[in-house]
DNA sequence: CAGTGGTCTAGACCACACA
DNA sequence: GTGTGGTCTAGACCACTGC
């Protein structure tokens, strides 16, 4: 007896049998347990609508999101094989300070330190490609959770692409929510490291000349038109996290 | 004169001018201008398929890449809205050490220093929830970037999941390689931090003691059964990059 | 040239959550 | 109840690329 095609997709949850989910588990399974081994050319769409008996739309979105986790590598014409190198991917979320700061139950505190306008210094304007003479804005601040330096923001803002920084002191609000809400932004690049404090930072973030310090830099672009960099700076007990 | 309905994206490239690809890069102007605000309600997928002149399914994905980057959120019935927190979210690749290091244009080498059968540390038991007294096997091993020490890898894997373990030295593989081709696994955990370096781990690295180290942790799950716990420890010179 | 994936369409049914 | 998103279908055209 036939029943309509979606019926156990509607009453069973947990383990679905049915639908581009059920699909894409048992495409990874077969990938896992090596009956397709790395490097395996994987049947067409097509045919793997056939076998499972569904649309070939719902074979496709279930291998597309194989393919965009990098299980799998699709070439037209070539077809779909499993994926020699395991690359993992992490999805990496960054809220804004306050908001991790505050999710810890702390309580958020925000403290300027300086903010000057000046000509963009030759490594600055190296790395986001400005024209010589470029004037950009200089901010430096802190996040405090509670009575604790949290992090230290050092951060650079090109006037071409903000000019109405010029106005803004940030001396209430805070560089990274001001940029948020004043500039839409397309690309960015970070980058994380571990560095020592020197004496400057140490006695900002209230640890030990040397300790050893979390770095997150970011850069920002929209479109071509580089907007910000910024050098954050995390006491050594800071943990980024993600899940895959 | 009406063409076919891909006339068009067939023939311009760069700034396409139909399919989803066009409807998202629509919506995301709308938003990142402010057409559309934070919390600002989005029409129905019917009205914009109405209004684009699309399917609705074309809307929905584009919708869907825009909400799966957290630019909005979506509720049935109650629809969709610009998303108020902006969350950035980065995609982070973790690619094996070797193909890390050969990606350089190094040489790779792999160096054991320790393997034993043990019965698990407490804190480990508590971290992997084992229960008391359960075999892990701990590995300890240098990934050389030519003649330098690149990355310390301190391991840890659980005897019951993955029992064929312990007929393995790791004299010639690494931990992670093997454990890529013989474990399937589902879900991961990731955690970066920046520490410094005591004794040991100065000597091994080749570092002075005190030095910053990067700090890598992953732990791996197969469903709900813990595999494994690895520390990895970076130079300081090391950098981890991620664009958006 | 021809096979494969990429995308679109028009229509449909349903789950869900708000009223 | 009812509107919205989530998903599936069957069919179609096309781009890309290996042969």
């Amino acid at each position: 007896m036939t029943l309509s095609p979606n019926f156990d997709r509607a009453t069973v949850n947990p383990p679905e049998r049915t639908g581009y989910r059920a699909v894409k588990a048992e495409l990874l399974s077969r990938i896992r347990s090596r009956v397709w081994p790395a490097g395996h050319a994987i049947p067409s769409e097509v045919d793997l609508a056939a076998e499972f008996g569904v649309a070939r739309g719902t074979i496709n979105r279930a291998m597309l999101e194989l393919a965009d986790e990098g299980v799998i590598d699709r070439r037209r014409k070539a077809g779909s094989r499993v994926a020699t190198s395991p690359v993992r991917q992490a999805k990496l979320e960054i809220p804004l300070v306050r908001i991790e700061i505050e999710a810890t139950g702390a309580t958020y505190r925000y403290e300027l330190i300086s903010r000057d306008v000046l000509t963009a210094p030759e490594w600055l304007g190296a790395r986001l490609s400005l024209a010589t003479k470029s004037k950009v804005v200089h901010v430096r601040c802190l996040h405090f959770a509670g009575s604790m330096p949290f992090q230290f923001e050092d951060r650079w803002i090109n006037v071409e692409a903000v000019p109405n920084v010029l106005n803004e002191r940030f001396i209430t609000i805070n560089p990274n929510e001001w940029l948020v809400d004043a500039v839409p932004f397309t690309n960015a690049e970070f980058a994380f490291a571990a560095s020592s404090a020197d004496q400057d930072l140490a006695q900002l973030l209230g640890v030990s000349s040397g300790d050893p310090v979390f770095v997150a830099e970011r850069t920002t672009w929209l479109g071509e038109k580089p907007v910000t960099f910024a050098r954050m700076s995390f006491r050594s007990s800071y943990r980024m996290v993600s899940r895959i």
